[in-house]
Order: C-alpha cells, then sequence, then structure tokens
DNA sequence: CTCTAATTTTGAAACGATTCAAACCAAACC
DNA sequence: GGTTTGGTTTGAATCGTTTCAAAATTAGAG
C-alpha cells in the first residue's frame, strides 16, 4: 500500500513541482499577494496531483491560531449540553472552527485539569461552565487563560464573555401558574446556591411567592444540587413530611429524578401532584400526557455562544459582553387545578413509605 | 492587564532564567535523557515561576502527534451518540487524547467535508459513522485519511478497525418473544440496507419469522432511514393497511417517531400494540410501563473504540481489527399477549383514520 | 595527578507553514 | 536606449519544540 511509503507533500513540493518558490504557494493559498494567473493554475495543477493539504499545525504556529475551540461541559450526554454543543458547532463549522470537547462531570478536579490542558496553545479559546462559582482556585484557572473565554450559564467576576440565562422570570411564571390552579404547597428543587442557576432559581420562587401571599413553608425548597439523584432524594424526602402538591424542577437531571421518585412512590401527574419540568426534552413532550415544562432554548444558547466567540476571534474586541438567555414555560398537561377536599388528607398519606428513607 | 502585554513563555525563556540549555529543559519535560537532580530542580522552579506550558503545536509539529482524535457522528444529541462519545471520552482522556467533534447530519457532503478537513495533520486518528456505504466518493475520502480510521457501526471492504454491533441475534430474540406472545403481524422499522445496521436488522427478522414459521406479509418490513420521520411516517402506513399487533424499531430515532405516531393514533402500549423500541435511554426506561428494549451498550462500545485507537496509536499495530459488540433484549412491559378475538378485528380498525394521509 | 570511562549538557538542525523586504521583470515613457 | 513604474516572484527568517551527535564535565582507577 502506497500510504505507508509516502510522505505527505508539503509546500516545498508543491512549489518544486511547480517549478515556483514557496512563497508563491503560499500566496495562492491565502490569496495575500496577488499571483499571475498563470502561474495560479500550475500551482493549482501541482497541488492537486500532489494531493497537497496545508499542514494545520505548522500553519497555526507561525500564525498563532488553532481555529479550535475547547468545550468544558458537565456531560455531554445530558441533552441541554448536547443541544447546545451542537448549536453553536453549525454556526462554528461555517467560520471555520473546530470543537475540542471534554467532560468535566461536574467535578472541580477534572476541570482545573481541562483547563490547564487547554491552555497550551491548543485552542483559540474556551467555553465553559464550572461547577462552584466561589471555587478560588477554579476563579485563578479561568483567569490564567492565555484565550478568550466564554462562561456558560455561570455569573463570575472575571473579565470574560457569558451567556446567562435568566431563570427568575420564568420561576415566577411557573409559581403564578401553579398557585393559580390553587396550588399552596409547592416544592422547588434546584441547584445549591454555588452557581447561578440555584441562586436564580431560589430568588424567583421567594419572590413569586411573596407575591402571591403563598407562605414559605418549612421543607419546601431544595437547593442543593443538579443532579439526579438529588432530585430523587428530594422528592423521597419532601413527601415524607407532608406531600406538596405541586413540583417544580430546576434541572433535566433533576427532572429524571423527580420522575424516578414519583414513579417508586406510585404518584401521577397531574393526579397525584402537578409537576412542572426542566428543559424540553423527549422526556417530557413525548410523555402521556406531556409536561408542562421551564424551557431553556438550547438554539438561542448555542448561537449566543458563537457569536461571542466570533466577535472576540474576528474582530479583536476586548471588552467583555454577556448575553442573556430567557426562559420560557411551556404549558402541557402535567399540572392540575387542586382539588379542594385533597389538600389536607394527603398530608398524611403515603408518609410512612418514604419516612425511613433518609437522604444524603 | 498583564495578559495582554505578557508573551508566553518559551522553553528558551526557560533555559535562560535557570541558565541552561534549552536541550537539558526538553529533556526534564519528557524524561528522555537523564538530567541530574540539581539541574532538574533549577528547571522545574524556573518553569513554576515563568508559569510554561509547553506548545502543543511546536510539539506536534516536530513529533507528528498532536493527541487529538476526530470524531464524526450524525447528530451528538442522539443519545446514543452522546452515549459512545462520552465513553470513550472518559477512556481517551486518561492516556492525554483529547476529541475533536463534529456532527455530520447524516449527510454525505458534510461527511466528505469533514474527513477533508480532517485530513490536515489536525488529529492522530479518525472515528466514524458514514450515511451510506456504498458511496463511491465517502470510499475514496475514508481510504485517503492520512491517519488511522476506526469505523463505527458500518460494514466497509477497507482497512479499517471497526466497532460492529451485531443486530441479527438481538432481533431474532426480538421475534422470538413476540412470537411466543402469540404475534404474527410483526412490523419492522429500520434503516435502509446502504448501511449495517438496515441490512443485519432485515437479516435477523426475515431469518426469525421463517424459524417461527410466520408469513412474511407485504408492508410490515420498512427498511429505508433511521430518522425519527421515517419511524413516524412507516407506523401510520402501516397502520393504514391493516394494523400490525408489534412494531420493532430498529434505531432510537426511529422509535422517538414511532412513539409520535402511536400518540397521534392514540394507540396505547403494550395494550392496543406492543412495541420494541432501540437503545435505553430515559424515554424507554421512565415511560410507565417501561418499554421492552433492544439495547446497544454505549460503554462498551465507548470502550471498543479507545481499544481501538490507542491499539494503532501506541503500539504501531497494523493489521485492521474488527470488535463486534452484542445487542441485548431487556424485557419490560411494553409487550403484552395477543388476544385472539382482537387479531381479526383490528385489521379493519382505525384503518379509515389514517387512510388519507400518505406518506411521502 | 593523569588517563579513561561514564554521565551530563549543549546547541544546531529539523518539522512545514507564513511573511515581507528585496529582487526581478515588463511595459510605458522620455 | 535609459528610466521609471507597478505588478510578480523570491527566499531567508521565523514560529517553539525535539533530537542527537558532539562537547563538556564528573567520577573512578591506576
Amino acid at each position: 500500500m502506497s500510504k505507508i511509503a509516502a510522505r505527505r507533500a508539503t509546500i516545498r513540493d508543491v512549489a518544486d513541482a511547480a517549478g515556483v518558490s514557496v512563497g508563491s504557494v503560499s500566496n495562492v493559498l491565502n490569496g495575500n499577494l496577488h499571483v499571475r494567473e498563470a502561474t495560479e493554475t500550475k500551482i493549482r495543477k501541482a497541488i492537486a496531483t500532489l494531493e497537497y493539504r496545508p499542514s494545520v499545525l505548522a500553519r497555526g504556529m507561525r500564525t498563532r491560531a488553532t481555529h479550535a475551540i475547547g468545550f468544558i461541559v458537565n456531560d455531554i450526554s445530558n441533552p441541554l449540553y448536547s443541544g447546545i454543543v451542537k448549536a453553536s458547532e453549525k454556526i462554528l463549522k461555517q467560520q471555520g472552527y473546530y470543537m475540542l470537547l471534554m467532560n468535566s462531570e461536574n467535578r472541580i478536579a477534572n476541570e482545573l485539569e481541562l483547563l490547564a490542558s487547554l491552555n497550551s496553545g491548543r485552542v483559540d479559546a474556551v467555553v465553559s461552565t464550572v461547577s462552584d462559582e466561589r471555587d478560588r482556585e477554579l476563579l485563578r484557572a479561568l483567569e490564567r487563560l492565555d484565550t478568550p473565554l466564554v462562561l456558560l450559564d455561570r455569573n463570575m467576576d472575571i473579565a470574560a464573555d457569558t451567556v446567562q440565562i435568566d431563570y427568575s422570570p420564568g420561576v415566577s411564571k411557573a409559581v403564578n401558574y401553579l398557585s393559580d390552579l390553587g396550588h399552596s404547597r409547592i416544592a422547588l428543587i434546584c441547584a445549591g446556591d454555588e452557581i447561578h442557576p440555584g441562586r436564580e432559581f431560589v430568588r424567583g420562587f421567594v419572590n413569586a411567592m411573596r407575591d402571591k401571599n403563598l407562605p414559605l413553608r418549612e421543607g419546601l425548597v431544595y437547593s442543593g444540587s443538579l443532579s439526579m439523584d438529588y432530585g430523587y432524594q428530594s422528592v423521597l424526602r419532601a413527601c415524607a413530611d407532608s406531600r406538596p402538591s405541586a413540583i417544580i424542577a430546576g434541572g433535566n437531571r433533576i427532572f429524571s429524578g423527580v420522575l424516578r421518585a414519583l414513579n417508586q412512590l406510585r404518584l401521577k401527574a397531574p393526579d397525584d401532584v402537578s409537576v412542572i419540568a426542566c428543559d424540553d426534552t423527549e422526556l417530557t413532550s413525548f410523555a402521556m400526557p406531556g409536561y408542562t415544562v421551564l424551557t431553556r432554548d438550547t438554539q438561542k444558547i448555542g448561537g449566543a455562544i458563537a457569536e461571542l466567540l466570533l466577535r472576540r476571534l474576528r474582530s479583536g474586541e476586548s471588552a467583555a459582553k454577556t448575553i442573556t438567555i430567557d426562559t420560557e414555560l411551556l404549558v402541557r398537561a402535567s399540572c392540575a387545578a387542586v382539588r379542594r377536599d385533597a389538600v389536607d388528607t394527603a398530608d398524611a398519606a403515603d408518609a410512612a413509605d418514604a419516612a425511613d428513607r433518609e437522604p444524603r
């Protein structure tokens, strides 16, 4: 097979084959200086016959640009992230950029390692989310980055472009909607206050409850983690006390955990409990009946990331910019008007089931 | 801000700061030649104070290795692919490799473009699936690759490592299972015969039906595409004729389409029709009742990819190798024994509903 | 203290592109 | 014919590493 023997053609090979200098070949390739028509055709022919493709490494070394963008996400299997990654990839690809993808599994140690490994000329820019906005080491690692940074769904005091998601209005709408259906025992399960979505969910929730003159009872706000397990444990815990009549899930993993817990407790939405999910996935849209959902548009988010990146990379813009994406309440059929008679009796029921099962 | 002014430290800066030659610094970095303890500490100190990180571009240029692996998949939002990508990323990361991810959207033109763009020294190896195994241009593009290639879920006559998925036994099990429940009008919806999974699904299906002495009726085998729309249209078409008593979906997108069609026709599994889905996603496992599923283990597949890649990249192994991953039938509750009385009456029912709705 | 052997260190060359000042060439003008 | 002008082409220098033959140093033996 010729593949083994054949060395890749270099720009010098092309120049020799066409009988010109390397400079001319480079000019044809990049169109910087004008070359005569006759010369160009000679060179193009040589390129074609030698199947020459410029080495991106050598080119990148000289021009100090890799045309790669590092993407650090918690988990590419999460439809939120895969949707975002896909949307920005689509735009960036058109501009000649490629995506280096990395999973942090939401662990600080991984995030530090990945940031360091990206910071060696491997990429032209970094897009990242972090698992704790208050971690000093992470902050330092982000500040030390030699490349532009786009922070995703986080709010940190650093000079970085940011795509922020505006949860608070969406959560308020959700609370108002439930309140209008007669709910007052509404449980919220969301991220902890070490990250922006956690704080915003709680803020929006508390404000809306206050506006509606609903009491903020004990054991109904679970602000701790975005994980599926946290969603699961929180439902068990909430139902062990006195069952809430409605549950708002502050993330799609949380929602999966909620679903698992409800399946286990044999509670069905909307008959036994009203549920508002997060992120419009097939899990929520194909269910019968479909789940009412707080959506964040992955197209918009991915587009915003691409926009910020391209602005930096092309026009060398330097002032940090934040793009805010709103959330919407997409009403389906997982919430029902609360039955007057059921409100109080429900409290006692099912409490025994989950009482001994203590969340960690 | 110092970031703008400060040029990245180079190996020469480190050498100067430590008062040694660049060769010694390189030796400390790579541990090739032995350096004296005293020298090493001097150098390490200089590296630390200058925050030096070797340029991967320059290094790659010299060693002709990028430590990046190009991954071309149809759609990173598909849980099959995101699961596979995640699983192999986890292993490859430990060995110092990074993943360049690209979506082909299952279009030949995109695949050609992406393959070409990867073939310029950007990556050390390519993992790819293709949308048509018989396309001459794709074949040429794959053969021209200067790097090792791992073909994913495809069967082509080229010198490439392959991770193949063994559908046929799984499909047979599915047919046997349905047959044992009394089904004979079983519909299969799967990819077309331009790709390996399409051919294997049909082969396994036909063999199993023959073994069980079941007739292969008209209008029950839909072998055309992996898309959601194809799943949707095929169900409508199948039910327009005379409704099958069971449906096997040959891909997770197909299954989503099936689900959509069944929702629209107000048919429910397992009461109205038995359904076997593909890939164990949350959509199948969290449904009530859960869907019986033909699984392909993304962990295993991702692991196999990583194994093949590392074997090539490290030990310079040259003989092409194929790893075959099996599929399993995971029985849940979406299939029911066929009701003797319902078999014939069902044919007429609902036919009118969908008759005018002609699939394209 | 000298000579030899073993261990360290050195630094120019190479990887393959881009860049840009200088050289070249042809046409136009005096 | 000589000069000028403007468009083309040239090729050495550069980017930041690794490599490896050769030089320098150190250790060991006599």
